[in-house]
RNA sequence: GCCCCUAUCGUCUAGCCCGGUCCAGGACGCGGCCCUCUCAAGGCCGAGACGCGGGUUCAAAUCCCGCUAGGGGUACCA
């Protein structure tokens, strides 16, 4: 097998898609799989809706997810000379054709075909005109009227199509512009791509796309339609009820591989394998084991995935990572107490997002504010006495740490006939103001001896006492 | 409307090509239990699917046909 060359075509109008990620994705994974060569073009033909913000987002999305392109970024506004040359041939080999039919006849002709309930095609009217007015044309590809093609597609199989399907589809615009299905088949044979692998939103036009490889006399390339990803709604997936930037995920705190993992098991899967690195994606993936049927975006797996991944790192790779994020609120990451801190929230999170603001909850050293509830229940007038013995006994310890107290406690504990149960519920929310922290041991030895000790009395005083 | 694609637990999927080993396996989610200072994490257990109807065959999730349902396309967008 001669080593593979394929591409991701995104068009620059918008948010990069997790869809276009995937579809990307699977390109980039054949490439690396088998040697190949992964080719970046930007298709902005479209000038009115292309803006090099979405240029800049497509490639800052690809940059963090850690596929670089081999070659490119081409851009489709800077190759017109190539479409021109290639249209003239077509034209001059009277494979194309001029034709004078204005946008309102046709819209006429489309709107009187609706009318009438029949399929509208165009009627071919300029087909084989000889005559060459002084009038705007558009540019139109001669198709075979009759006949079938055949997509022989590596994940869809056998699909075939009668011609009599198509009309001559148009290749330039009356300003000359090139049109999508003529570009991207113009670029494929240039950049020797062997291999298209796309959504199968397009599977639709392949088979015009296969008649003009044809009328431009050069070999065609294997196809690979991938299944679309839908949302919960089952529809495809969209911007109004989805997070779909795959920019965006970063920002919520999503790690880059697990984006990655978790989009390449949207259709495609090895055995039971649930968890991957990038490495062995691409020792293993192959377009022949994609499944052809579409699939639906479960938010809730991606977050345990991200969970999963965040929890195998060390607590020090942890924070490094998440160190955006926690300078985002407003933490010096490199502040002693921090990593301690990480640790203790690191089976609590399932985004580095979630860890930063988890964070919070250790920044303020002051006096605490009690949830109303939390004290009401916890900080009982028995707990006026527990609290202050408490308190004297871990004053007693040097060695601030989690285990030292643990210790200490357990043992202050057995001495007084105490259980844990009832002494911890208002040691938390004594220390946090709340009922929900990582062990108490944890969040006193990241706290501190002062201010432990301090928060501990300042409970025990505000418990009600005997009327 | 017409064309194309798809169809295994709620979801992602294994199995389907090469029928029997599948009273269908794994994972997320869900329920329960254990652990336990709360919440998580972790461990264990459980409920949960071959869309329907016809064939073919000794035997079908697996092969064939039809239906139904869902999705996509039908531009001088990509």
């Amino acid at each position: 097998m001669t080593a593979p060359r394929v591409r991701f075509a995104p068009s620059p109008t918008g948010d990069l898609h997790v869809g276009s990620v995937r579809a990307s994705l699977f390109n980039w994974l054949y490439a690396r799989r088998f040697g190949g060569t992964f080719i970046l073009r930007i298709e902005d033909t479209d000038r009115a809706r292309s803006t090099d913000e979405s240029t800049n987002v497509i490639l800052e999305g690809m940059r963090w997810i850690g596929m670089e392109p081999d070659e490119g970024p081409f851009f489709q506004s800077q190759r017109g000379d190539l479409y021109r040359a290639r249209l003239d041939e077509l034209l001059d080999a009277r494979k194309a054709y001029r034709c004078y039919c204005t946008k309102d006849e046709v819209a006429a002709k489309r709107a009187d075909a609706e009318r009438q309930k029949k399929l509208y095609r165009y009627d071919r009217t300029c087909r084989d005109r000889t005559d060459a007015p002084d009038l705007p044309f558009v540019v139109r590809a001669k198709l075979p009227e009759e006949g079938t093609v055949v997509i022989d597609d590596l994940v869809k199989g056998r699909v075939e199509v009668r011609n009599d399907q198509f009309d001559d589809l148009i290749l330039a615009r009356q300003d000359g512009s090139p049109v999508y299905n003529f570009t991207v088949v113009v670029d494929d044979i240039d950049m020797q791509i062997t291999h298209v692998v796309r959504g199968d939103d397009h599977l639709n036009n392949t088979p015009k796309q296969i008649h003009l490889y044809s009328l431009l006399g050069a070999p065609l390339p294997a196809f690979a339609h991938l299944p679309m990803v839908h949302g919960a709604n089952g529809k495809k997936l969209s911007k109004r009820d989805n997070v779909v930037s795959i920019l965006q995920f970063r920002d919520l705190g999503y790690l880059p591989e697990t984006m990655l993992t978790f989009l390449v098991r949207l259709g495609w899967a090895h055995g039971d394998q649930e968890q991957f690195t990038v490495e062995e994606l691409t020792q293993l993936f192959d377009l022949k084991d994609v499944r052809p049927s579409a699939a639906v975006f479960d938010e809730k797996k991606l977050d345990w995935l991200n969970g999963f991944k965040l929890r195998e790192m060390t607590p020090a790779a942890l924070r490094d990572r998440a160190r955006t994020f926690i300078e985002a609120v407003g933490i010096d990451p490199e502040t002693t107490w921090v990593l301690r801190a990480v640790e203790a929230l690191q089976p609590r999170a399932n985004t580095l997002l979630q860890l930063a603001k988890g964070l919070r909850m250790f920044t303020d050293r002051g006096p605490v504010t009690y949830d109303e509830k939390a004290a009401r229940k916890f900080l009982k007038e028995e707990q006026r006495e527990r609290l202050t013995l408490l308190a004297d006994r871990l004053a007693e310890i040097d060695d601030f740490q989690a285990p030292a107290l643990e210790a200490a406690t357990m043992a202050f504990l057995e001495e007084h006939e105490w259980k844990m149960k009832h002494v911890g519920q208002p040691c938390r929310v004594a220390l946090v103001g709340g009922t929900v922290s990582p062990s108490l041991f944890d969040v006193m030895e990241i706290f501190g001896k002062d201010v432990s000790l301090a928060r501990l009395r300042a409970a025990a005083a505000f418990a009600p006492s005997e009327e």
